[in-house]
Order: structure tokens, then sequence, then C-alpha cells
DNA sequence: ATCTTCTTTAGAATAATTATAAACAACAAA
DNA sequence: TTTGTTGTTTATAATTATTCTAAAGAAGAT
């Protein structure tokens, strides 16, 4: 559970101003026990719900993405007509239950290391991800 | 190199009526050596390069998710704004090179066998795809 | 208080994809 | 071959996620 104060602190140590719409997008997506995934608008209609304030989605897209240029949200690499968010900003892999559209974190240990043999010149990894799809 | 006519005795098996956009289609797309990873909008304009005939847009979706639906195509998850689609549907992996949005194979042994540990009640593993990010 | 800079917002613009419905082509049955 | 049926192509419109714009508002510094 973080306080208001601290994520007061936190935008503006990410040279983010503490806007009123941003700690309200902080509260409702970091003061959670679970890493949590989601779309904009997942997150536009559950501001609304929490807070019952109403967001501009033109905010809740520029704070997504400032969240995410800073490394507080990450990208979930999925063909979606949406774009799906993550909490969950370290290195994992995720189960996505196309049935459900929903994502579920996979731990390290439950996917083992995985080795890329293979190195394509002048280009260095990035990033490594499984997407483990279910069906019924 | 698959002939003309191999192409329509493919089409008509799979209830598709061989006709002169899918053959073309089928030409630009399975008459090479290497795996081609592509979007609608390149397989659009390579179209017209390769054939100097034009097929409409909505022909080239249609076509395209027809093919996919029978399994001639595969869908590759990356965030893009645009879809990628591969003809080497066999299980396998993904380079992703950012900077160029170019799509490499990685072969099975280039990654090793991938053993998820961890499994979802009612639910049962459709695919594992890895995707490496590349940089500079 | 005043000024500057950043942020929010409604609404417009963009762009990928899908839907519509009329013209057309493939096929099978006469 | 003609004819009728069904599947396909096409131009165009509709849809939808996302980004852009520019004016109003809020935050922070002086
Ligand atoms: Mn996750
Ligand atoms: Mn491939
Ligand atoms: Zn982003
Ligand atoms: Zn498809």
């Amino acid at each position: 559970m973080t306080s208001k104060q601290e994520f007061i602190e936190k935008l503006r140590n990410s040279c983010l101003r503490p806007t009123k719409q941003r700690i309200n997008i902080c509260e409702v997506l970091f003061n959670r026990d679970k890493t949590f995934h989601f779309t904009i608008n997942d997150l536009f209609n559950l501001i609304k719900d929490k807070t019952g304030e109403k967001i501009s989605l033109a905010t809740v897209y520029n704070t997504v993405h400032a969240f995410h240029k800073k490394g507080y949200l990450k990208e979930i690499p999925i063909n979606s007509n949406q774009t799906y968010f993550d909490t969950n900003v370290t290195d994992h892999h995720h189960f996505f239950d196309v049935k459900e559209e929903k994502l579920i974190d996979l731990k390290n240990e439950d996917v083992g290391p995985i080795e890329i043999q293979k190195s394509i010149p002048g280009k260095k990894i990035k990033s490594v991800e499984v997407l483990v799809k279910l069906e019924d």
C-alpha cells in the first residue's frame, strides 16, 4: 500500500508533475498486491469505477505512455486490437488465455532460462519474451 | 517452385475457388526459397510490383485471412501498428529488429526446447512462442 | 501576485481493419 | 453452351484504436 504522498514524490522524482489525474492513475495501477495487465480501455473504465471521477481518454493515453517511457509500465507483445500493458516491469513471460483475452504471469522458474544461440551482427538482444497461448 | 496448376489444385482442395487473384497471391507468397514475413501492406505493394496488376486491398485482406484460417499462414505476435504474417507455419521463434521493423526466423535449436512448468486448470497450451527483440 | 511551463481536455485527424452491397467469375446442372 | 447458383472481388463506407491539435487550466518558480 503506497500512500498518496509517496506517489507525489515518485512523480516529482520522475520529472512528472503530480497532478490529480496522475495520482489517481497511480493509485488504480500500483496500489495492488498482484501484477496488473490492462488495456487503455480497461484502465479508462476502471478509473471511473474506482474513483468516481472521469479522466479524459487522452490523458489516460498520455499518462500510460509517460509511465511506460519512464519504465513503470511494460508493453506486452500480443496480437490484439488493443495494446496490453503490465505493472510488472521485470523480465517475465506470459500465458495468454485467447478466449478470455486475459494475460497471466509466468514466473521465470516456470519457463526456465532461455539461451539464444544465434546472433545477428551489429545487433544486441533487448528482450526475450515467451508467450504461451492457452485454449480450452 | 510450385506451378500455377499446383496452386489451383491446392486451392480447390481447400474449398477456395482458384481465382486469378488468389493464384497471384499464392505465387507471390509461396514461390520462394526462404520464409516470408509480411504485413498486409507489404503484400499489397509487392503484388503490384511483381505482377504488374493491382488487387484490391479488401481482397488482400480476405485472402490472407482465408489462408490464415486454413493454416497456410501464421500470425506473429508483436506489438506493431500492423499485423505480421509468416509463410512458415511450423512452430518457431523470432528475432524482431525493432529499428528495421523486420522479423527473422530462429531455428528451434537456436532456442532449445521450452518446458512450461505451470498449468492452468481447464486450459491447454495452444502455442509457445519466443520473441527476441533486437536493438543496435 | 505574476509568469512560465507543463498538463488536461474535447474534439478532430489518422490509419489499420472490417463491413456492405453491387458487379463479377467459377462451377454445376441442364 | 446456356442457365442458375454460389462464392469472390471491388469500391467505398464504417469502425475503432490511437495520435494530434490547440485552447483552457494547473503547477511551480520568481
Ligand atoms: Mn505480466
Ligand atoms: Mn517466421
Ligand atoms: Zn508506450
Ligand atoms: Zn487471420
